[in-house]
RNA sequence: GCCUCGGUGGCGAAAUUGGUAGACGCAAGGGACUUAAAAUCCCUCGUUCGUAAGGACGUGCCGGUUCGACUCCGGCCCGAGGCACCA
């Protein structure tokens, strides 16, 4: 063996071993059970960062794992490569996206080879290739077929200067990332995939999920966002009638006004006579289409002139036309009741406008009647025409000069609603609200509805936040979406024969519009029903598009279908590990088009991922690596130096993997050494020759028997830690832990030198799924021919985990005061005899009365004076 | 703004079911070896009081439950991720 540890020898080494017996190649023919375990296929944006070495090294690390279980293990690697940075690469280089992205494979694939994960590499593949994007056409078009598919104008971010649509990440405060000129909103027809169609199923069968972090399902669960309401309609006269949808019917007689959007038709109609309005509208064009934009803008709204009948009492009810309400989501218009919803209250207090009545309360409806019964009586205020700021004044001034019982009740209950100056947004008793006073909430949402209903005037509905998914981009860099659209026959699918439509490569990205709508050739072409001329869609897909099936294409790529049986026998995935930042889109997407794939007969699982590992994010200087916030640390310099192995036992010693991971450079080097502590301890024990003579269990002295127990321990901790909580930084402290006590395990007897090859074989094993070429050396120095990749996971050893005694920690009032050795079969009642023995324990004792004792077998004695 | 998660020494973290707070490592300081340096090995290392034995305090802040709380509950503060066209 050789004394010094060399990791770039050996790496290159065990690299080229593992290439030339394929040992990761696997077929459907194992009769073994399969484990398909999956990274998110990473976007080739240039370089590997530290997130994706992350990301690759605990997948690795559970592949091998599972190998060592005996499993059939499928791990693929490929390429997100459609996407935006293609063509803002192709703008500042003057490179052409494709090969841009396709030097980038090139050179991230040779850092994945060099950091030694053991892939499938005959299964890679990467989104951009007309052999992938070809299927994904020929499945929208089975999807358009199906009525899954359907157009309408959604708006995007609109650059009045550069003439082109801008992602939300390009638009900086309101901005072009690149001209500066405020952005628009501008509305145009796109392909939509009727996600909502499924909305049902995707919430239901989260549930089932429960290799799952809570976390994540709770986050699709809010985003899917599924809600009882009522829709309804307000009467207007002389035009049609504004249907709104709420979740709170039981607040309806508390309205004091409705808000529409400023695309709604009585907006525009209000603005055709008012200057004012039509201003108004015009500026509400004026802002982004995040909705996080939106949520932190400024709210504001004008009053369209025009009144509604409340639906219930006929009263008019005034129209306000408002930039937060949108045109698309829902109806684009809701009903407003300012002392109960949060948004209707700043409104109403920023334009002054009349509170109606509170019509939710919190305490008996008659004490708070009779309250205000007498206050009324007495002239003191009315509800109607007072904003809730006067509204409170008056009771509160009222409160003081002179107090009374009447005004101390509706105080205390308005002081309830109005503290903080906040609606009272909780569900109640009804108030104000004629028939229906003295119901609770619940109560008056079926009432209500029902009153409604009788009238025609409104529907219990079910509502969903999750909204349809635009999947058109325009764009260059992207997979074509297959459409012709002709005068004579409208919207024509591609022919099945025609496909893929391939993305020509003949252009040239300015920074405005997307290339194939000015391209000489690719969108004129004849109608495939009519053959007169007709003009081919020019917007490309979703990146996410791609992203939401590549898992299924792993297990055949097969040229002729777009999935074949290997899908069946590969899916579901069984563990698939990415980012945390991707818990709700991809992973929605993905959920989504599984039930697609499913339901059109390619697939036989519900869900794509059984187990889900939420990775956290690698963080320098607090915030997330990323290439466009310019704080990314290339790994290739710190391969270069100490190897791949120190550099996966780092990353993932610093952390456990659903942790956050703040990046410092310091640390790489305890890692080395490491590596160096083991190896030595492996060459020290091969100096001594090894192990001569099978281990005698029945003859081991006690410090044996400490290192044996230390040992088994270790593999049973590590075991739970790999196959349960995915804890590999425990993992790794462990072993450091057992290396340290065989380095002070001073013993040159035969039984000792068995122990330490027993030791050493155990590390090696539990080491290897996370370093595993210095393991593959070590393994063949220990005296194996098998390559340690095909190894078994070590077992553990029960009886030499049992011992004689233990030790226990005696508490006073909680408080350790003392530890004590015990016979481990030692009784409840010996135990307490022992503690209440104790000279620590005396001494806090000293005369107090002993009021309880708590005895934890095998842990604690806890003495409460 | 909304949804989700996190906050423990100088730093990364551990404490798995409510039962010994700080394992393991980094950095730092001291020592050994060396002509010297590197490498390696040994020791110290939450704060504070004490010569010591030992004590008090300590897991973002405030409060609660419990014999016992980093862990459970309520309220705050700060940070991160996501918010539908970054991927």
């Amino acid at each position: 063996m050789q004394e010094n540890y060399k990791p770039l020898a050996i790496e290159q080494e065990v690299q080229a071993a593992w290439e030339a017996s394929g040992v990761f190649n696997v077929s459907e023919s194992s009769t073994q059970a399969k484990y398909y375990c999956l990274a998110m296929f990473p976007y080739p944006s240039g370089k590997l960062h530290m997130g994706h070495v992350r990301n690759y090294t605990i997948g690795d690390v559970i592949s091998r794992y599972q190998r060592m279980l005996g499993k059939n293990v499928m791990q693929p690697m490929g390429w997100d490569a459609f996407g935006l940075p293609a063509e803002n690469a192709a703008m500042q280089h003057g490179v052409h996206p494709a090969d841009w992205t396709y030097s980038n494979i090139d050179y991230m694939r040779d850092q994945l080879k060099r950091l030694g994960f053991g892939y499938d590499w005959k299964r890679e593949l990467a989104t951009c290739d007309p052999q992938y994007y070809k299927w994904e056409q020929w499945f929208f078009l089975k999807l358009l077929n199906k009525g899954l598919v359907y157009k309408k104008t959604a708006p995007v971010n609109w650059c009045p200067h550069d003439k082109t649509v801008l992602a939300n990440e390009q638009v900086i405060d309101g901005c072009c990332w690149r001209c500066d000129t405020p952005v628009e909103r501008k509305e145009i027809a796109q392909w939509f995939l009727r996600i909502t169609a499924y909305a049902d199923e995707l919430l239901s069968s989260l549930e089932a999920l429960d290799g799952w972090p809570e976390q994540v399902k709770t986050m699709q669960v809010n985003w899917i966002g599924r809600s009882e309401g009522v829709e309804m309609n307000f009467s207007v006269p002389d035009s049609e009638p504004v249907s709104i949808y709420t979740t709170r019917p039981d607040t309806l007689m508390g309205v004091t006004y409705l808000a529409v959007a400023a695309e709604h038709p009585l907006a525009l109609k209000a603005a055709k006579t008012n200057a004012e309005i039509s201003a108004f509208i015009a500026d509400c064009k004026m802002m982004e289409t995040s909705e996080a934009a939106m949520e932190t803008m400024e709210k504001r709204g004008i009053d369209s002139g025009i009144k509604a009948l409340h639906p219930i009492t006929g009263e008019p009810v005034p129209v306000w036309i408002t930039n937060f309400v949108l045109m698309g989501y829902g109806t684009g218009a809701v009903m407003s009741v300012p002392m109960h919803d949060e948004r209707d209250w700043d409104l109403a207090v920023r334009y002054k406008l009349p509170i109606k009545r509170v019509v939710i309360s919190e305490q008996l409806m008659s004490d708070w009647k009779k309250a205000i019964a007498a206050l009324e009586n007495a002239g003191i205020y009315t509800y109607s025409e007072m904003t809730p700021i006067e509204f409170f004044e008056v009771i509160e001034n009222h409160l003081i000069d002179p107090p009374t019982r009447e005004a101390e009740i509706a105080f205390s209950f308005l002081r309830q609603q109005l503290d903080h100056e906040s609606p009272f947004v909780k569900k109640g008793i009804l108030i104000n609200s004629g028939a229906f006073d003295g119901l609770t909430s619940e109560q008056a949402f079926v009432a209500i509805a029902e009153t409604l209903e009788k009238d025609n005037k409104g529907q219990r509905k079910t509502n969903f936040r999750l909204r349809d998914w635009g999947v058109s981009r325009q764009r260059y860099w992207g997979a074509p979406i297959p459409v012709i659209y002709c005068d004579d026959c409208g919207t024509v699918p591609v022919p099945e024969q025609d496909l893929p439509v391939e993305l020509p490569k003949d252009v040239v990205l300015d920074g405005s519009q997307s290339p194939l709508v000015g391209h000489p050739t690719f969108s004129h072409v004849a109608c495939p029903s009519c053959g007169k001329a007709a003009h081919r869609e020019t917007d490309t897909f979703d990146t996410f598009m791609e992203s939401s099936w590549y898992f299924a294409r792993f297990a055949g790529n097969n040229p002729d279908s777009m999935l074949d049986e290997s899908a069946k026998y590969w899916l579901p995935v069984d563990h698939y590990i990415g980012g945390i930042e991707h818990a709700i889109l991809h992973l929605l997407y993905a959920r989504f088009y599984t039930k697609l794939l499913r339901d059109e007969g390619l697939l036989v699982c519900d869900e794509p991922f059984k187990k889900l590992l939420t990775q956290g994010m690698v963080l320098k200087d607090g915030s997330k690596m990323s290439k466009s916030k310019g704080n990314t640390v290339d790994p290739q310099g710190l391969i270069d130096q100490y190897g791949a192995d120190t550099v996966r036992l780092f990353i993932m010693f610093a952390a456990p993997p659903e942790q956050s991971l703040e990046w410092s450079d310091s640390g790489v080097e305890g890692a080395f050494r490491f590596l160096k502590r083991l190896w030595k301890q492996a060459y020290q024990h091969s100096e001594t020759g090894g192990s001569t003579v099978p281990l005698d269990k029945q003859a081991l002295t006690e410090q044996q028997q400490a290192v044996r127990r230390a040992l088994h321990l270790t593999i049973q901790k590590v075991t739970d830690d790999f196959g349960r909580r995915y804890t590999f930084n425990t993992v790794i402290a462990a072993n450091m832990e057992l290396i340290n006590t065989l380095a002070k395990f001073v013993d040159d007897s035969d039984n000792a030198k068995a122990i330490r090859q027993e030791a050493l074989e155990a590390i090696v094993l539990m080491l290897s799924p996370i370093v595993p070429h210095i393991c593959h050396q070590l393994w063949l120095d220990l005296g194996h021919q098998q390559a340690v990749v095909s190894a078994s996971w070590p077992e553990v050893d029960t009886t030499a985990l049992e011992q004689d005694t233990l030790e226990l920690v005696l508490q006073v009032n909680g408080k350790l005061r003392s530890k004590i050795k015990v016979p481990v079969a030692a009784t409840k009642d010996e135990l307490e005899a022992m503690a209440l023995n104790d000279e620590h324990v005396k001494r806090f004792i000293e005369d107090k009365p002993v009021r309880k004792v708590i005895v934890v077998p095998n842990k604690l004695v806890n003495i409460v004076v």
